[in-house]
DNA sequence: CGCAATTAAGTTGCGCACAATCAAAATGCG
DNA sequence: CGCATTTTGATTGTGCGCAACTTAATTGCG
């Protein structure tokens, strides 16, 4: 590279701007519901697998307990979950659906449908730039292990 | 869609832990010079043209003032930049690159040269998929701003 | 001209992300 | 067993993002 890229040429920019786009078209929706976009994941994880400890749920989002014990909390102020302290090994916390967020399931799976029509793209392609996103933070995942 | 998509299965899920993961994989570089992921954007975007107005930052980074005041404040207290009022109208403010802010350009080029090799697939392909990553935030912003 | 409407930037408040640190519980090795 | 090490989650501190609001300057309409 001979001289220093310009922003639109990044493809790191055009991710930030890509993820920042969604998170923006799903907050109306969201708002009404009563949840930020971190905490939707989280409830989706727990829709798709219920009672996962703290360290389990930042496996599957990629979050540490910086992030995840602060909104937890708020998840449960707002009802949304509980959490417990495990019996067999006091250390460990798992996290439990309440009725009001396992009721959330069904409006919660309609939010994602929304970027279908908003990606200006056939469902197929949609999914193609999925998976070369996966194939992609798998692999950038694995360089910044190497050092 | 019949059943809730698990988290694997988001496409708005793969643009998240793909843009987390780049900036993640910037941030040692970065560090060592001092700046922020996003600090970082905003001395590109001046690199490419210097005395932008807060405005004109914001719209090449898609981001408001409530972000980049005190981002460009930080900046400035960092030595990087200065901000000056305009003479012609007093709402402006322009941002000007420094001494040190316009030397860092060299070293800086050299940051989003990882990406490349982290990518774990061929250049071609990385352009191909910023392409349609930017392809789709279009589509997104203008579904949002339609409504 | 006079004043309402608009525009530009800054401020406030909240919720992430993430590094660094901490406390408590569990594990494992001599 | 005893104690160092490891594991788990929580806490602290900093810097975004973004909505809502404020302030000050400019514009434009009657």
């Amino acid at each position: 590279m001979e001289t220093t890229p310009r922003i639109g040429e990044l493809a790191c920019f055009a991710l930030y701007t890509a993820s920042r786009a969604v998170i923006g078209l799903y907050r109306p929706v969201l708002d009404r519901l009563g949840l930020t976009y971190p905490q939707f994941l989280v409830l989706m994880a727990l829709w798709e697998q219920d009672g996962r400890t703290v360290s389990a749920l930042g496996d599957a989002l990629q979050l540490d307990s910086g992030t995840l014990s602060p909104l937890l909390k708020r998840l449960e102020a707002a009802g949304f979950v509980e959490r417990r302290r495990e019996f067999g090994d006091e250390r460990r916390v798992t996290v439990h659906l309440t009725e009001a967020g396992a009721a959330l399931e069904r409006e919660g799976c309609a939010v994602t449908e929304v970027v279908g029509t908003a990606a200006g793209m056939p469902l197929e392609e949609l999914l193609a730039l999925r998976d070369k996103l996966n194939e992609f933070t798998e692999s950038v995942i694995r360089h910044r292990a190497a050092r």
